[in-house]
DNA sequence: TATGAATGAGATTTCATTCAT
DNA sequence: AATGAATGAAATCTCATTCAT
């Protein structure tokens, strides 16, 4: 409900109707709207915390390419899953600060590990901390157009140029052009 | 109002209070508030839409790179000046399609560009248009952060990063590291 | 405008539209709405009061027949002609007073004078009073009736019937079945 | 309310108030005020139709008096326990199709349940239709001026009048006077 | 005399939340 | 533990009326 019709704008009898149950079960279990939100939203920061924590050294050569390559692939998968949330999230920050903090912790957390991963091997963009950022911020705002229908690419293609864009983005001429990887058993 | 409080929190009393008008006022010139976000966005749009023009060849060169980073520089400009419905624009999307489309269009020409400039040179990444997608995306989402305060940085320092990280990710070995720039004349 | 969307949902602004005039204009020359539609109640009360006098004797014979006949005929006028005022005058009643009396006084004139013209004959229905409101109210009623389409009838003999019905419905057997008439000169 | 106040002056707010509820509760059961009306009008409608079928045969004798007398006392009966819906109909007819032809199917429906009670007996008056709608107009209209205070009159002086004038006028020189009734048993 | 933009009181409608069952 | 009818505060929207030009 949230993904289809933003957080305002999804009703608690929206809701309930989706989940069949009713006004008063909603109630039992969560203290408003909000709290609902704020319970999908901690699960989801759990789970994005958890895999920022899963990307290794980001090296010049072609192993921090593949480093990188399916990192972006993990967060493809989890942006997915749970694009609902993450997709509401900016709307429903909006002068909430909880929320807000729940977020600026997130982007934090992925940016300070991006930085320590691209960091340790002496080659880094000109801010390091901005660079690391800028490639969040691409990665989830692609995300984000690939799930309202701005483009329809294959996966491989599109893992591929990210991780292509994001590598060379960083290290530059220190970054060969890679060959085009395949993605193990996806659908 | 919009950019305070979020589309659907802004409350129509909220807007006319702010314009030190009345409710009657509000509605003798917009239909309803959905009206009044159209009219703003469809003005953003349009000048986004020019922004889109302005951007020169992106060669793998010195020239490519100024190019871009002064591109960055205007479209960062815009977004300070129009956040407000910029950041709106995705929450009023859900479930809405003529704004939809309004931000599809807008995000299709920037591509289209962007595609043509960087592709001119016969030196373009795995696939042009995610690419140019990636870039867009990267560009637009870090000046969100930017603006919830996420990251607090020198703009010329910003605008070095993002152009190298843009050009580098673009052209690769092609393109070398370049000298800071300062922008000049910055109010 | 009263006639086509009733006197509540007529609005000054439709009003205003049909005139080809503006709001300001509109309060130069009537205080408010209610003035505007008392103004127009008051000229057809007024002709409707000249109306109830033309009346002449109501004989159990012929030439009664054609009297009745005759007065139907100038009311079916007068109702065509100010339908939108006289049909709107009900709504426009409910809960006004000035209004409510204009509409009892005018009412009140058509039965004095209808009463005073059957009873001069000495043969009247068990009330006269009583039998001279029904046959206003079915005059009234019936060319609503024809006013909203309810039904689409030769305008001769829907005379003829009413008068005949009236006529025979006051002096009963005293009152012979009578020629069908023809109205002179009607379009 | 309506009754009171008529269609349009009647807001949600003195019927929630009046019926002792809240704004929410009213809005859960009804779309919105025509809804409501829409509801109270359906119910009024089917009895009025019930009521069009009870008319048996309306002789020219004595017993087609008494028939066509006690038809209009059970009509008078239902006018005045809805007189509020029959009243607004009028009103929340303009410019509204539906509830126009809910009142036109039911006059239809008088009209036609009329015509053949009085064409049974080969005695009818110069256009049955015409005369019909008429008395049904006489009927309905009466009771309005009764309604809203116009007369002030006794039951049966009243029923005798009203079926006098209407059997005399539909069967003229056939019909005789008839003795003064006196209603049984009334409340 | 004419205008029409501006007004704001008051109308309709929504929806998160409660609570008796 | 589950229900859903009821609530009412707060939102959106309307329109008769005013008044500076």
């Amino acid at each position: 409900m949230f993904q289809r019709l933003g957080y305002q704008a999804a009703r608690v009898d929206d809701i309930v109707k989706a989940a069949k149950t009713s006004h008063g079960t909603f109630y039992l279990y969560f203290a408003n709207k909000e709290d609902l939100f704020r319970t999908l939203a901690l699960d989801v920061s759990q789970e994005m915390h958890a895999l920022a924590d899963t990307l290794g050294p980001v090296t010049p050569d072609a192993a921090g390419y593949r480093e990188l390559r399916d990192w972006i692939d993990r967060f493809t998968d989890l942006y997915e899953r749970y694009r609902a949330v993450i997709q509401t999230w900016t709307e429903a920050d909006a002068g909430d600060t909880e929320m807000g903090r729940l977020g600026t912790d997130l982007l934090s957390g992925f940016t300070r590990n991006l930085v320590e991963r691209i960091t340790e091997n002496g080659c880094a963009p000109v801010n390091p901390e901005i660079g690391a950022l800028a490639l969040v911020a691409m990665i989830e705002r692609f995300n984000y157009y690939l799930s309202i229908g701005q483009v329809d690419v294959d996966r491989d293609e599109m893992l591929d140029t990210l991780a292509q864009v994001a590598h060379q983005g960083l290290f530059g001429g220190a970054a060969r052009r890679h060959p085009r990887l395949r993605t193990a058993g996806r659908g």
